[in-house]
DNA sequence: AAATCGATATCGTAG
DNA sequence: CTACGATGTCGATTT
């Protein structure tokens, strides 16, 4: 496709809100928060319905380079090629992308109305525990949930059979050190703030090597727990409910 | 375009290593290290070259489904539809995606030979602490970038003009409590293992309210300093040496 | 394979 | 706007 002919379909698309995908050779330059250039190759411009703007190379994830969404958009055909330049105030920075072949330019009016769920998140795992302590240990009562200490919150707050306080922290991947200092450091804050000693569990599907010899220093539990398994508990829970109900 | 022309596109795609951009509308499910299910709208999915798989809302920066590269792609037509099997063994997962509407189906044999260069990243900030020390402090000499302590690194070890340790943490944007809490942790450790009292200094191009009174509080010193300065600082010293050179 | 850390992280949420 | 934590974070590096 001729350049001109491209630059007429970006533009128009733009200003009506399609999504734009131009598949063709390019290079870029990004300077703003950093600052990076990118020689030339065959690359995918998507620019979409709310004006975010994506880079891909032909391999990978992630776009080479990037605008957040309601990018300012100015194009023209110079020297170069094809310029577009995709740029925002705050923070301020610019995305120049100058295409100089291109193999496709097509507009789209895309409507995506679609839900998306996500199952199997940390939000999940806090809400099985507190369906079912006693999965944790037995005679766990639920306190709190996302108790507020300073401008942290704490997962859980709870007392177990011996009617100590206890610290949870739930993470929904492999527990690090890091993840002990954190139980750690909240424990610290609900004793400063309450005057009285706690336990302290971390819950996670696994832990390092580390973590695991830090927590035991420390005094910090370790319990297994997995977001699937989380997931599982909830959903029988639900078809139990909807079943109750029928 | 029709699903079974759009599926021979797809896998002839597939086969030879080109990248494959489909338009239309799907729905789609994942099962692995969580549980996600998108229901039907418009979208964008790219299978890269690396067999990468991207499902693309009209909206946002992210994908809303993907698989990482070398993923295995079983495709058929169903009573559903275009139904795209994306699998992998390690960790488990499969994306399943049905499209049950082409509005386009292309693949391209893309080439990106191109070079990426990236500068203004926390790397650019310490070189430039490392050629002019005296930009955070008078007097100040770098000992060692990098040095381990347990399992983690410390971005600079220093001594300051009265003789005394000084650990350097470096961010490249604002800096947070927990930026300060990790100084505090590395200075700990290398003054458990070299026995001797150390300052301690946070280098950012800002920093929160909360890091800098906990800063305050825990005797953690601030230095303003961006990415942005630190790459114009890089620029200048190469451009002096080309002009030695030249 | 395991662990750590940086990133133009992005994104949602709360205040 | 700022601040903070979750993410199927990804990706690079080192052991």
């Amino acid at each position: 496709m001729e350049l001109p002919e491209a630059l007429e379909k970006i533009m128009s698309g733009v200003n009506s809100g399609k999504t734009i995908i131009v598949v063709g050779k390019m290079h870029a330059q990004y300077v703003g928060r950093s600052t990076s250039r990118l020689t030339e190759g065959d690359r995918v411009l998507i620019i979409k319905n709310d004006r975010s703007v994506l880079l891909h190379r032909p391999t990978g994830y992630e776009p080479v380079n990037w605008q957040p969404p309601g990018v300012v958009i100015n194009a023209q055909i110079t020297v170069e090629g094809l310029e577009l330049e995709c740029s925002r105030k705050s923070p301020p920075e610019v995305l120049r992308i100058v295409i100089t072949e291109v193999y496709s330019a097509e507009a789209y009016r895309l409507i995506d109305k679609g839900e998306f769920t996500i199952h199997a998140r940390e939000e999940d795992m806090k809400l099985a525990i507190i369906n079912s302590p006693d999965m944790i240990e037995p005679g766990l009562k639920i306190l709190e949930t996302e108790r507020r200490v300073g401008d942290e919150y704490i997962d859980i707050l709870a007392v177990d059979s011996d009617g100590q306080l206890v610290v949870i922290e739930i993470k929904r991947r492999r527990g690090t050190r890091q993840d002990v200092e954190q139980v750690i450091h909240y424990a610290s804050m609900v004793e400063k703030e309450l005057g009285k000693k706690t336990r302290k569990i971390l819950v996670a599907p696994s832990i390092s090597r580390e973590a695991a010899s830090l927590a035991m220093a420390l005094k910090v539990e370790y319990k297994c727990f997995s977001p699937r398994l989380a997931y599982e508990i909830l959903s029988k829970k639900k078809g139990l409910e909807r079943f109750m109900k029928g």
